[in-house]
DNA sequence: AGCTAATTGCAATATTGTTGCATTTAGCCT
DNA sequence: AGGCTAAATGCAACAATATTGCAATTAGCT
């Protein structure tokens, strides 16, 4: 819900303008990546004019605050679909029709934590994007996955 | 070694070129993240001139070999520091020295692959980005880690 | 309603990435 | 060793993406 989004952009102290609302807005309704341009892009159809700017300053702001991500495939922006998973991303991203489903552990959390440690090093946000097949592109193509 | 990335792309019938093997020297040579035009800039500085489309073109083939990687955190390329992990990219990024440490573990990409097995999502490839502290920037300033 | 710090838009610039095509070259074959 | 050819490079032009400083606007407060 962009309800969400506005309450903890604001529980951080950010106004809640237009420009904002009208990004959030974007990105809720997408559920592929989209690049600055491309928000800018969907707006202008609707009317709505953004610099470009502004959305590069307010996509920073909402990866900051764990709203947004930028996703490694593609580049492009999506909003973090899971609350409280502050420090945990994950995606698995179905390299035959760019479907992106979000998703946590708190025990794959853990061990990568302790694998990590084994190295002496002190882990404190987990990131990974899993590519492969959606249940639906595994089944209708099943040879692309051999 | 360079030595194993030449291999690896001649084993592939590409050709060894005085570019690629030069690109390849300097990823060797440097830790952390490259752009494009990072690695033009080194090789300058050592009277060698590169074509910055043909250090696009060299690091994309190197990326698709899995002879290096894109940072998600930087956007930079880095070598792949280690051989048969065909499909699995693990990396620990010091977020105070920017030291990066990339790793594999086959458990976690089976507890990886039965995780997203539950949406239905066939893994084929796993990447990882932990950012954290790593042992040396842990022990300097523990409180930055608080 | 008025105030003010935060935010936006604009303009200019910088950086990064792509494409088509002529030239060069690595690897192979006499 | 010298020639052949597909592969690779460099160049030029262009396209897309990203950043900065500053003046104008505005959200959230009193
Ligand atoms: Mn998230
Ligand atoms: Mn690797
Ligand atoms: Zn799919
Ligand atoms: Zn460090």
């Amino acid at each position: 819900m962009v309800q969400d989004s506005i309450r903890v952009l604001q529980a951080h102290g950010h106004k809640l303008t237009k420009p904002r609302r009208l990004v959030l807005e974007v990105l809720e309704e997408n559920e592929k990546p989209l690049s600055p341009y491309d928000i800018q892009g969907i707006l202008r159809t609707r009317g709505k004019y953004l610099n470009h700017v502004t959305i590069y300053r307010t996509l920073d702001l909402l990866c900051n605050l764990n709203l947004a991500h930028r996703m490694l495939s593609s580049g492009g922006f999506i909003k973090c679909s899971l609350d409280s998973t502050e420090g945990c991303h994950r995606f698995m991203v179905c390299q035959n029709c760019g479907a992106i489903q979000e998703f946590a552990d708190k025990e794959l959390c853990q061990e990568e934590n302790d694998f990590a440690q084994n190295f002496g090093f002190h882990t404190e946000h987990h990131l990974s994007e899993f590519s492969g097949f959606c249940s639906q592109c595994y089944r209708k193509q099943p040879q692309l996955a051999e």
